[in-house]
DNA sequence: CCCTGATTCGC
DNA sequence: GCGAATCAGG
């Protein structure tokens, strides 16, 4: 398999969705997550955050010990846009022209509401909530292990209490619709030194 | 043990 | 450029 126009572009799509590289790896197949991953760090787009913003945070307990790699920060994005522009209404209101920056047009696909929300639960996280709280376990707190969830439900100063106790997702606390309802934002794994 | 992304390095 | 191996961490 090979990284095809297509390939690449269903990559950056999903890799901005927020999608795991192994998710992306297998919608794509033919391709493992680090393949996934290196393309990413290839086509620069490692981190989402490009804001002009320079937020390295690399600088933490380093006493010395400086790698010293090159680094090329590849910028310099192609202005190509191979489809999806409406472009509709151009006959509309003209244009003030002072638009605070470019704020992306939505291609009114179907399924895309990541809107930058600031901190809200989607509703469909607490239905998912509720949903999942029928079929939970219910484990009392002694039975709550490392690979059960731990999101409890109920008064605790009532004998109507239980840990929902579903199987955990990755290292965290809570099953998968509970880690929805905890937090929201992205995967938050930062850190790297060597 | 499951998973995540990051980096290295031979190809 | 590619990605498996490895690393580092949740």
């Amino acid at each position: 398999m090979s990284w095809t126009d297509e390939r690449v572009e269903l990559l950056k799509k999903m890799w901005g969705e927020g999608q795991s590289a192994s998710q992306i790896a297998k919608e794509l197949g033919g391709v493992t997550r680090n393949a996934v991953i290196g393309k990413v760090h290839r086509l620069g787009l490692s981190n989402r955050s490009t804001g002009g913003g320079a937020s390295s945070e690399t600088a933490k307990t380093e006493a010395k010990a400086k790698p010293a790699a090159a680094k090329p920060k590849a910028e310099a994005k192609p202005k190509a846009k191979p489809a999806a522009e409406p472009a509709a209404a151009p006959a509309a209101a003209a244009r003030p022209a002072v638009m605070p920056a470019r704020k992306a047009i939505i291609p009114a696909g179907q399924p895309l509401p990541p809107q930058p929300s600031a901190n809200e639960i989607s509703p469909e996280a607490l239905a998912k909530v509720s949903e999942v709280e029928k079929k939970a376990k219910k484990l009392s707190l002694l039975e709550l292990t490392e690979r059960t969830c731990k999101w409890p439900v109920g008064d605790p100063a009532t004998e109507d209490f239980w840990f929902c106790g579903l199987p955990v997702q990755a290292g965290k606390p809570y099953c998968e619709a509970h880690v929805g309802v905890a937090f929201q934002p992205m995967s938050s794994r930062r850190d790297r030194r060597r």
